[in-house]
DNA sequence: TTGTACGCGTTATCAG
DNA sequence: CTGATAACGCGTACAA
């Protein structure tokens, strides 16, 4: 099946006898176009499989209808869910998406976006990597007017930027407020890694729901890790470590993280093991078949955080919003009972 | 932060009162070019934040150095481990990827591939959707030049085309065995939809093993579910319906529905619940947090089913392998005890 | 060592 | 209703 001549607009004004101008106008329906002619047109296009070179186009629009998502990981369910909601908005407004990982590294990152804006994407989404302080980038989107929205992943607060974030914040209130109401008080709080900054806005529902509820505070009830085991486990023996401030329940801030921790909890047979009721965020599907699962995870809406990031950026590349009429979206969480 | 003028090549030659393609030559570091014109043009340009135009580029070279992935879900881990695979070889080679889901749906997979052919994409790597019976917008790459990798997912029998594809029969076969070596002789097959072909070769597997260790086999203990629950708590009560023909161990097609089964058995109070062992295809991360794990699991790697599927899409796009000389790679999967 | 001219595939303008 | 022509941004033979 030899093809030495790939189907153009050319081929096909040769093969009949007409211009080019006339092929590329009867393809596109304009009405000037004598039906029939447009009919020889359109079938010997189908016969011969006539694709349209998307790079042509794009050069002669000056634009890609191409949308780009870089996001830290593939393998985690919250990023993934989050393409859904993008990728479904993106299509039905005629963009198609690029996805791709920068594995949390900031090298990687930048590659990507490299790629990204030779490709002269349209518009960015990006969850960036945890090692991202420098923001150069994707200041080049925003220097070449492609809009830039910033999402699941806060970047430094004094960052100017469009962002869609999760209300950590409120997630973390619901959590604790949630345990308090079950007659805890001493409820343990298990942060992640401090240069995350959700951690900070986690912290504070933490603290705000104890606050509210007349639940007082004790740093004995907070400690941190990161998403090795190890830490964790560390950090489990912490909490548990101050006899007369044992926790009867435990906010995480992740939770395979937590999964970890009631592991642990359970293969050292901790005495009061059964009566503990945690919470952690993400409502992993996986939940339903542990033997002792958590008593309601914080479901963060990812797709939503995805809808509201895709449709930002459409308005943002519709000239509906100002470049620089800096925009914040929070989506709230919910509680999911188990 | 005004942008009227895009930063082109002629924009820079402009400024810097040069011609065009000394501009260009410039930045391709021609040996023909003075090393000061050199100096000067790279600096501007870095000064400038000048981005070369991809779609120009491709127009010209006539390729764009971007392989296309298609595959059904972003959820399913075994999917997402995959591209890490491809990932790393394609960068390696200078190659971008495109990742996009069809949700097993054969009408998004058309669509998809109908826009990655105008991509001009110079290789597509696809795990075809469960829908998928006819193969004509597959075809039109081929028929382009554009050379197919079909994985993970065995199309038709009889379809002329490159496969990489997961060892199936062994992996059963192992599982099988290992149960066997573990004096089970009661062995059930939960298997898969039948429409998905693997299925047939993991009950191979199957049955071979049986029969090359002496053990009997019994339709009895073979049943078919699909990834609803409730078909496979329907698949497990078949299987435990002959009193004189209780499994004592069970192979699963694939993890999640495996969970579904031990805990649906669990949940009855299955008499000999504690001595059934079982295995499922997948490996899944969260065995470790299971009270009842499955025995052991099998290890698909589908790393390496990525990394071997871009390996030979890359020999095709090279004229390295005939684009018609039909290649079939087989990745053995591996047996994990837990 | 640098510049000129052309073409990649497409669409839009304008003339016929 | 149809066709010639220019332009999008870039690379490269060929000329100077």
């Amino acid at each position: 099946m030899e093809n030495k001549t790939p189907v153009t607009l050319k081929f096909l004004a040769e093969k009949l006898k007409m211009s080019v101008s006339t092929v590329s106008k009867a393809l596109n329906n304009y009405p000037t176009i004598n039906e029939y002619t447009k009919k020889r047109v359109q079938e010997m296009a189908r016969d011969l499989r006539f694709t349209p070179n998307k790079s042509a186009i794009n050069l002669k629009e000056r634009k890609s209808r191409i949308i780009g998502i870089i996001l830290p990981n593939l393998l985690d369910q919250y990023f993934t869910r989050s393409i859904a909601g993008v990728e479904q908005f993106a299509m039905q407004f005629g963009y198609n998406v690029i996805i791709s990982q920068s594995h949390d590294e900031f090298e990687k990152e930048k590659q990507l976006a490299d790629m990204l804006l030779k490709s002269r994407v349209d518009g960015l989404i990006i969850a960036i990597s945890k090692e991202t302080q420098d923001f150069n980038h994707l200041y080049q989107f925003e220097h070449m007017g492609i809009p830039v929205v910033y999402y699941a992943r806060n970047p430094s607060f004094n960052l100017n930027c469009h962002k869609v974030l999760g209300n950590n914040f409120q997630g973390a209130y619901l959590a604790t407020q949630f345990l308090i109401q079950r007659k805890h008080q001493k409820i343990a709080y298990l942060g992640g890694p401090k240069m995350i900054n959700f951690t900070h806005d986690r912290f504070n529902g933490y603290i705000n729901a104890l606050k509210d509820n007349g639940v007082s505070f004790n740093t004995e009830l907070v400690a941190y890790t990161d998403f090795n085991k190890e830490n964790t486990i560390k950090a489990i023996q912490n909490l548990f470590s101050h006899p007369e401030n044992l926790p009867t329940a435990l906010v995480a801030f992740k939770e395979p993280i937590l999964f970890d921790a009631i592991k642990y909890l359970k293969s050292i047979n901790h005495p009061n093991f059964s009566q503990i009721e945690c919470i952690g965020f993400g409502n992993n599907a996986f939940i339903s078949y542990l033997d002792t699962p958590p008593v309601a995870s914080v479901e963060e809406n990812p797709e939503s955080v995805g809808e509201n990031a895709i449709k930002l950026l459409l308005q943002l590349i519709n000239k509906e919003i100002e470049l620089d009429h800096y925009q914040k979206i929070m989506v709230d969480c919910k509680l999911v009972v188990h």
